[in-house]
DNA sequence: ACATCCTACCCAAACGATTGCCCCAAACGT
DNA sequence: ACGTTTGGGGCAATCGTTTGGGTAGGATGT
């Protein structure tokens, strides 16, 4: 814990009270087994580092950053952390970064373009070495921007033209449910479709609209729609998609949130979700398993996803090339999904 | 924007292309109105502010914070940022530090001691001004070595000792909860009540005994049983709640997601909450309000105990003595909680 | 005409760590 | 015996800001 209370530490501490040099003292510190070797005597070595850690040393990053230009910080904005998903990534890339002795700044966006925008500048002028989006926009500008000026960046969770990014594999996602549909017998599927900017939404509406496709049964427009990636927004959407002569017979919305909001508008509607009307989610956020009427919903690797994004990351920064990975999903089936009446 | 792309942007960039000093330059762009003023003349302050945003200058803050001794940073602990509760609280946290030009690390710690500490030295190791708490644990131990080695931190969502905190008023919650079962002529409730070291479920318990003890129905011990605050720790301490000749009429859970699984672990006993046995939570979080069956609970202000948490850190960092708040919680009542059968 | 006071700046020393270069002494080679 | 290496460290500049002192030249006061 340092013995210390009021007087920081520094080099020169610890060069003063073992009458060595700083930049000594720095070399044995810093440098790795080989290097601190032909840095100073074994034996001086080895008081240099009991001392430090008696008096609990701890480097002055602010000096460290000023002199190298690395701050080991990276900057991290999500769409918003009260949403269970991405607070999870988040999780995993704040493990991953303790892990590498970096940390992270992470602030909301809302989705909000402008707000993008001015908290990517508030973290880039705190000198982040390199930064994570988790709320691409599809349409892309703004990330061409901040790649123009160089600031090294990857995404995680949803991807946007190339770049580097490591998302769920989304459009499989959205195949392995309508493989599941189709095999209990549903002709006829609703989509709530989440953010039109997400390619997350995006993606795997795709996959199962492709499938359905390709099994002869093409879903018409008006049975897709788009929502907020929540329940109110879930509820919403599914109401819509409701209001017509002859409802669907399952529903997909492409988040587990939306997915109860969907639950409870069928309710509204006098429909029961998992005997009338198969919903299935995505995400698999620790509650589907739980629900009253536990959600049929695809796995997405929300915690892995984080790590590998910013492991990513550190290799940009290291100056290696980095390809974009797409995790695999996997369908759990749950009470939700009934066959078709 | 900024026009540069690689050479970043100094005071000495500015000094030197209009022909000052650097420190002249400092000032004009540092100090405030009445300050800047005698500075420089009104010519050269109006030729400085132009060219720095010209040319997007940003202090360096690791230069500013070397120099300064300041960091403009603050770190924060939270159980798990993927429990709502804590991530909209943080979130408060957040928005309020970006107003006052502050930046945030923040980390889990499971509630694990061990965890608490190390992300603890990783932080100050980051030189930040304070911190905050949002996973205090009752023993107060680790708090006392904090706050033994002079660290300015503040408390938010669980108090501790005489340590500076903003919460909920817990035990007024616990009563409101109390007088809402009690008018419904429940004399036989037991409680869900949450980790034995969090003083949220603590309080929130105390009131609701305290309560019932004034109303002449003392709650017995084996009606009370710890847990965690997840939907599977709710689950199983109903369970073991559940596991008695008598079961009680009504559920207390100190926490809406272990209320959730509450209501599971009913349904598993052929018991329809809602209808055989009143269940209510805590938080008033978003899905409260749109579960299949809506929860009676009790809404903290969450964001706003972040917000005031940060703020009560700035003043208690400019040297002003604080004093703990307490806000207001609110019973909501939906269709969770029904009278007595 | 002299001291005095502003005005509008400049100087330089920090803050703490890193790093290229230099240097001294002992050891070694031939 | 003398030049060369090597082991063990010291020197000093540097990163970008802040801030307690100057100081030169003009205006002001008497």
């Amino acid at each position: 814990m340092g013995t210390q209370q009021s007087r920081p530490v520094t080099l020169r501490t610890i060069a003063d009270q073992l009458g060595l040099h700083v930049s000594t003292v720095s070399r044995v510190l810093h440098a790795k087994p080989d290097e601190s070797l032909r840095a100073a005597s074994a034996d001086t070595v080895e008081r240099v580092r009991r001392l430090a850690d008696e008096l609990g040393y701890q480097p002055n990053p602010h000096a460290t950053s000023l002199r190298t230009r690395r701050s080991n910080l990276v900057g991290v904005l999500v769409p918003r952390l009260s949403d269970i998903v991405l607070a999870t990534i988040y999780e995993g890339i704040e493990e991953a970064a303790a892990e590498q002795g970096l940390s992270t700044f992470v602030a909301n966006t809302g989705d909000n373009p402008e707000a993008q925008r001015t908290r990517t500048k508030m973290v880039i002028g705190r000198r982040v070495d390199g930064m994570i989006f988790g709320d691409a926009h599809a349409d892309g500008r703004f990330l061409a921007e901040v790649a123009g000026r160089g600031i090294p960046f990857v995404l995680v969770s949803r991807t946007c033209a190339d770049h580097p990014s490591v998302t769920c594999d989304d459009y499989l996602g959205g195949r392995l449910v309508a493989d599941h549909l189709l095999e209990l017998g549903h002709r006829d599927v609703a989509v709530v479709a989440g953010e039109p900017y997400a390619s997350t939404g995006i993606d795997r509406t795709a996959g199962l609209v492709d499938r359905y496709r390709e099994a002869g049964l093409p879903i018409p427009a008006h049975r897709i729609t788009h929502s907020r990636f929540d329940v109110p927004g879930g509820h919403a959407a599914t109401a819509r998609l409701l209001d017509t002569p002859e409802p669907p017979t399952a529903v997909f919305a492409v988040n587990d949130f939306a997915a109860i909001g969907a639950i409870g508008a069928l309710r509204e509607q006098g429909l029961r979700a998992g005997a009338d009307v198969a919903v299935v989610g995505f995400n698999d956020t620790p509650l589907a398993a739980e629900l009253p009427l536990p959600l049929t919903t695809v796995r997405s690797p929300m915690l892995e996803m984080g790590r590998r994004g910013l492991r990513m990351l550190v290799r940009l920064l290291e100056g290696e090339a980095v390809e974009s990975e797409r995790l695999r999903p996997e369908l759990v089936v749950r009470a939700s999904s009934a066959p078709r009446p």
